[in-house]
DNA sequence: GAGGGGAGCGCG
DNA sequence: AAAGCGCGCTCCCCTC
């Protein structure tokens, strides 16, 4: 079946391409053919243009009133979306370096939005999942389709995966078919045991809904709301929109306001001027530091230290950090 | 030549 | 008919 966009044109988006890329040379050739020209023009020719004169850096601006939901964004240029996913997209992350004598690091938060559904929805399961395991993917697998942890497939994995996200995101029975190749009714299942494993999650997904169908709004931990105006809409598509904003909102703000309270501590602590550190980029779940190889293990300390204390959430926070001479070894 | 919208795609 | 949240940038086409 041809998809077609909203304006009635022949989809050549890129899962559209990918799947006929399996029977077919031209969509295949298309799809490296568009990856790399995306990577010239936005990238490779582009950043170069924006080193500045005096500081022989590129400095970006971020926006702290434009995301929904509380999010900062990042323009001219943006670096919250330099390529990770592939080998050649990497080797321009590799062009980020540190100065001489100098290191960076990367703080990352780990599935901290995945933390905070569990903290809001108080399900048992779940939070026990956090506490207990190392891989929260492999135990929601191990949960849903009743086997031991270290019985799980790596198919049920990806299938665990695909539903921890898809719920942070309001994903539909057929969203998750699509994703993790099953029939619509095969996802509906696996969903439905989701919910039984973990009943909580429902629980709280339907509060969210009625408190957005109630108020009009929804809110973060820390109380910043946001207005949906859609969630009465008469147009079904609108409406289910909005109701899928309201399930996200609440994590993604709130895993927003988490890295802003712990920016301000640490940018606090750093200001006391013990520490040859500066904080250069946050990039929604990670913060990018540059800093002396001397003080790099007071700065790996004190920078975990604070990002995991900057909620007291009812499962732990995690922070994965890495340090190295560029970008992508940081990772 | 400027500005807007659509399509597509980079990131979390 | 659509079906998964939040962004910004480039290319292309169109209008003024």
């Amino acid at each position: 079946m041809l998809k077609k966009t909203k304006t009635g044109q022949p989809s050549t988006a890129e899962p559209v391409l990918a799947e006929l890329a399996q029977d077919y040379e031209l969509p295949r050739v298309i799809l490296e053919q568009r990856s790399l020209a995306k990577l010239k023009s936005t990238y490779t020719d582009k950043l170069p243009l924006q080193v500045n004169a005096n500081t022989g850096r590129i400095h970006s601006t971020f926006q702290q009133a434009v995301a929904a939901t509380g999010r900062l964004s990042s323009t001219d240029p943006n670096l919250q979306n330099i390529p990770i996913r592939t080998a050649e997209g990497r080797r321009v992350r590799q062009a980020f370096v540190s100065a001489p004598d100098m290191l960076l690091l990367a703080a990352d938060y780990s599935q901290v939005e995945l933390r905070i559904m569990a903290h809001l929805s108080q399900d048992p399961g779940l939070l026990k999942a956090f506490s207990s395991a190392q891989d929260v993917h492999r135990a929601t697998a191990a949960d849903v389709f009743g086997v031991a942890l270290d019985e799980v497939t790596g198919e049920q994995r990806r299938s665990a995966k695909a539903i921890n996200f898809g719920l942070i995101y309001g994903m539909s029975a057929f969203g998750l078919a699509n994703q993790i190749g099953v029939s619509r009714g095969e996802a509906g299942e696996t969903i439905e045991r989701y919910f039984e494993k973990y009943p909580g999650v429902r629980t709280y997904m339907d509060e969210t809904q009625a408190l957005a169908d109630e108020k009009g709004y929804v809110e973060t931990l820390f109380g910043r709301r946001l207005y949906l105006p859609d969630i009465h809409a008469g147009n079904g598509m609108l409406r289910k929109a909005a109701q899928r904003t309201a399930i996200n909102a609440p994590m993604q703000g709130t895993a927003a306001d988490i890295i802003k309270r712990a920016m301000i501590d640490i940018q606090n602590w750093l200001n006391e001027g013990s520490i040859d550190a500066r904080m250069l980029l946050q990039v929604h779940d990670e913060l990018v530091f540059e800093v002396s190889e001397r003080d790099l293990p007071l700065l790996v300390d004190g920078v975990r230290f604070r990002m995991v204390s900057a909620a007291a959430l009812d499962v732990p926070l995690v922070v994965d950090i890495g340090t190295g001479k560029n970008w992508d070894e940081a990772h």
